[in-house]
RNA sequence: CGGGAUGUAGCGCAGCCCGGUAGCGCACCUGCUUUGGGAGCAGGGGGUCCCAGGUUCAAAUCCUGGUAUCCCGACCA
């Protein structure tokens, strides 16, 4: 059939991205390396989005706007930020277009050069800091607590649906506090919150950990982040959050008087998630027949398929149990598409992965029964129509648990510890490396060494856990504590 | 950004080597029959053959350049 899409055996890659097309969320659009985002896609990151943003409104936090386009001298105020983000920087250089003299077309007006360059935001940091200079004075103007969601760009050389785009949406969330230790208390908070949503919402289990020197955001001084496992045994950073020390206060000249009457620099933080869940969420659950999602960030949760088709009688009874999942807060929708076939319905909701399926025919109505399929486990049953409400509000928590339940099954098989490096080799360069858990002796020139003969990457120094000390898994150095190693998005 | 592959109807592809009326499957439209896991038959509509140059009487096909996507590297959320 045309909807048929690639297994995960066959071809991961394909399989990934013929599940974004085909489940509707997204489609390569006309710019090289940008995505159009369907209705369908969109809808998920509007959950995501907005379960997001109640969390962090309820912990004190606040919504605005900030500048697309960056002055170029912003860029360049603190020293490691350039450094990271030179290399892949959009760049505005003139301001009008003007009809080509030998009428091919528009050309840009050589005139409207700009006095100085902007720079489309790779991140907002510098914007945000020059703005913040103006807004903080006294301790009183503390915490400040303000995040926006917006769009980015960084001129990547590879690019993947969601996992890795020109542009993308994302939260970023800019602190600044009195104190170090209130900004470390903020950033460990929204790396909670990262883990929180991650795993009750998405059913994607992470691992909280701290990133190596190397792999540290650029103008911070300790970069938080969280850690998943794919299906096919990489890793994917799924957030971060920056303790940025007074990097950017320096660099911007951000002070305020304490209530001794000094000036103090400003400590801060930033932190963001981006459509990049997106591909996480897909290549945490879905399967081979498409895309699976958790019940919480599914925006539809339970489909009604009449069988064969529409009639007065399973009209009715769709209704009746429409109104009373609504009652419940569960979105529903009834196919009442007389086009296709039962079989081509049950495989394109499976396909775009709704969690529940309800079938409704009058063999069932004569029984007071409707089929009650769920997506994670393809399980069908007959249940009672009377109760039905309370059995699917009871299944969708399930579903949310088995998924994420399944997800923390496979990480756990999926992370080895190693001891030895001829192991750490053999273990990573299968189709299933996993994370390995190993010993190494904190420096940036080991695990750039390990990267080179393995491709494995350390993907966090984990917060919690195993903190024995040990032989560094390459030179036999001492370690510390184990950190996690893996291949990555 | 380097190496490889691909771009032909909405989707998936054949045709290209060897230039000469643009094809197949699915989808779409009409009709009839079907209907508890991707329906069957019959008829029908739909194409700047990725873009721009070039060679030729003639280009989907040959040549040059560009562009997009995928895979593998290097770089990164």
């Amino acid at each position: 059939m045309a909807k048929e899409i690639t297994t995960r055996a066959d071809n991961y890659s394909d399989w990934y991205q013929d599940v974004v097309k085909k489940a509707n969320l997204a489609d390569h659009s006309a710019v090289k390396g940008c995505m159009v985002i369907k209705p369908y896609g969109f809808a998920i990151w509007e959950k995501i989005r907005d379960q997001l943003d109640t969390m962090f409104k309820e912990t004190g936090h606040v919504n605005a706007y900030f500048p697309l386009f960056i002055p170029k001298s912003f860029l360049s105020k603190e020293a490691q930020h350039v450094d990271g983000f030179a290399k892949e920087c959009a760049v505005v250089t003139h301001h009008r277009l003007m009809n080509a003299p030998d009428g091919s077309g528009v050309v840009v007006d050589p005139d409207a050069k700009l006095e100085e360059e902007l720079i489309v935001r790779p991140t907002s940091e510098t914007i945000i800091w020059n703005t913040y200079k103006d807004w903080i004075n006294s301790y009183r103007d503390l915490p400040l607590l303000i995040n926006q969601w917006a769009n980015v760009v960084r001129w990547e050389m590879r690019t993947r649906l969601f996992l890795r785009t020109t542009e993308f949406l994302w939260q970023e969330g800019h602190t600044a506090h009195a104190t170090k230790d209130e900004a470390v208390e903020e950033t460990l908070k929204i790396l909670d919150i990262y883990a929180k949503f991650s795993e009750e919402y998405m059913a994607m289990p992470v691992i909280k950990g701290i990133k190596t020197a190397n792999e540290r955001f650029a103008g911070a001084d300790e970069t938080y982040c969280i850690e998943a496992l794919m299906q096919d045994g990489k890793a994917l950073q799924a957030g971060t959050s920056h303790f940025l020390g007074q990097n950017f206060a320096k660099a911007f000249d951000v002070k305020f008087l304490n209530e001794n009457n000094q000036q103090e620099f400003v400590w801060a933080t930033s932190w963001g998630v981006s459509t990049r869940l997106m591909g996480g969420l897909i290549m945490t659950h879905s399967d081979d027949e498409g895309l699976v999602l958790p019940p919480k960030l599914a925006p539809v949760q339970v489909v009604i398929v009449p069988i064969p088709k529409p009639t007065p009688a399973i009209d009715e009874a769709a209704q009746k149990i429409m109104a009373a999942l609504k009652a419940k807060g569960i979105s529903v929708q009834y196919d009442q598409d007389m086009k296709n076939r039962p079989g081509f319905k049950f495989a394109e909701h499976e396909l775009r992965g709704v969690p529940v399926r309800l079938g409704i025919g009058e063999r069932d109505l004569a029984n007071g029964q409707v089929e009650v399929a769920r997506r994670d486990t393809k399980e069908k049953s007959a249940q009672n129509l009377e109760g039905i409400d309370r059995y699917i509000e009871d299944l969708l928590t399930d579903i949310q648990q088995n998924l994420f339940n399944r997800a923390a099954a496979f990480r756990t098989e999926q992370t080895r510890q190693v001891d030895n490096f001829d192991d750490f080799k053999s273990l990573i360069d299968t189709d299933m490396p996993g994370f390995l858990s190993a010993h190494w002796d904190g420096t940036t020139e080991t695990e750039l060494k390990i990267k080179e003969l393995t491709k494995a990457t350390i993907r966090c120094i984990p917060m919690e856990g195993d903190k024995e000390p040990g032989q560094c898994v390459l030179t036999g150095k001492p370690s510390a504590q184990r950190v996690l190693f893996a291949k990555a998005y």
